[in-house]
DNA sequence: TTTTTTGTACCGTTCGTTCGGTGTAGCAAT
DNA sequence: ATTGCTACACCGAACGAACGGTACAAAAAA
């Protein structure tokens, strides 16, 4: 089998039990994978098991939101789709966010916070630039695309925290005009 | 020593590293304690150390900012006053908040989750009351208060990927406006 | 003296990791 | 068709280290 095969695998255990809470273990029995094997495909061992993970997710945004906000389409019209994306890829808000949970530890921190920090910015950027394509003021599109984070960062640790989906499907329901306020 | 002496590098240490991340020896280095002294004061162990912090934090919500919402003053001056005390407990967005990191681990999920949740509800709970009194709708200002929850939690985790405080500080210093938009 | 607090040594378990392989498929050369 | 060789995916067993936790007696405080 595929080393990508187990990377959702991954993703799923890395983000319900953080860097730390993984185990080994855990991973060989939901991977079906003997932990000798896991060395096989992972020489460099649970840090490269996780890296591979964020690579994953990072990869995620690239193709699918980053694509998303590049289309010729009217602004509005992006950030339906993005939101839409999001609330997919996040199962209506009941997956936590992989950038999220490695960032919180930081004990793992310098080996990830490049990474994170990077789609982070990629992510903001490319918002902003819709905005800016939109006529909106510089500065303003870039604290829009931050606002964006918040708003989707803050909705998923509310919704996991109340265990209610309800929050996170209001603020990506809210997202999109509010991102294009005083838009012409 | 007081077993109080202690939270607040109990506080630390948790919020930094997570429940899994931390380890007796951490403790005990950090608080100069051997295993035997941490023993007497937390029978219980890891797990009471844990409850101890949050209880701590839980604390400082209701004595500090549930104190600061219920006092005779206009909602402005009340939510003003908020995201003061808030900026001041995470170090303006340079701590991260130990709900979230406790939330993230759902390993332990159980042993906090109620603690947690129930810390959210009151905050969005208080934040209402004080909308409602001043002559706004019950669900929205339900909503707003959900909505401070989601800013302030978003704002932490944004601040600490990019390592710059500006959104966090931008996000506390537009809340009391926001919460109050449409009040007369 | 009695109670509370601590240092030291230790327990069993599990951690991440590594060693030394097995089984299988392909692929030439014989 | 058989042989030898290589590459690959896989795994059981074990490693030293560190984990959370405990027993117990010395020491400090009351």
């Amino acid at each position: 089998m595929s080393k990508q095969t187990h990377v959702p695998t991954l993703i799923k255990l890395f983000r319900q039990f953080g860097y730390e809470g993984v185990t080994l273990s855990k991973i060989s029995q939901e991977t079906g994978l003997g932990k000798a094997s896991l060395y096989h495909h992972f020489p460099r061992g649970k840090a490269e098991m996780a890296e591979t993970a964020l690579t994953y997710v990072n990869n995620w945004l690239e193709t699918s939101i980053l694509e998303i906000l590049d289309r010729p389409e009217p602004a509005i019209a992006k950030f339906q789709s993005m939101c839409e994306e999001v609330s997919k890829f996040f199962n209506e808000g009941q997956n936590s966010c992989l950038w999220a949970v490695l960032l919180m530890e930081q004990s793992s921190d310098d080996l990830f916070h490049t990474q994170i920090s990077g789609a982070f910015s990629q992510w903001i950027e490319a918002i902003a630039k819709v905005l800016v394509t939109a006529g909106l003021d510089e500065t303003l599109a870039k604290e829009r695309g931050e606002d964006a984070m918040i708003m989707i960062q803050g909705a998923l640790i509310l919704s996991h925290s109340l265990k209610d989906i309800a929050p996170f499907r209001r603020v990506l329901q809210l997202l999109p005009n509010q991102l294009c306020r005083g838009i012409t």
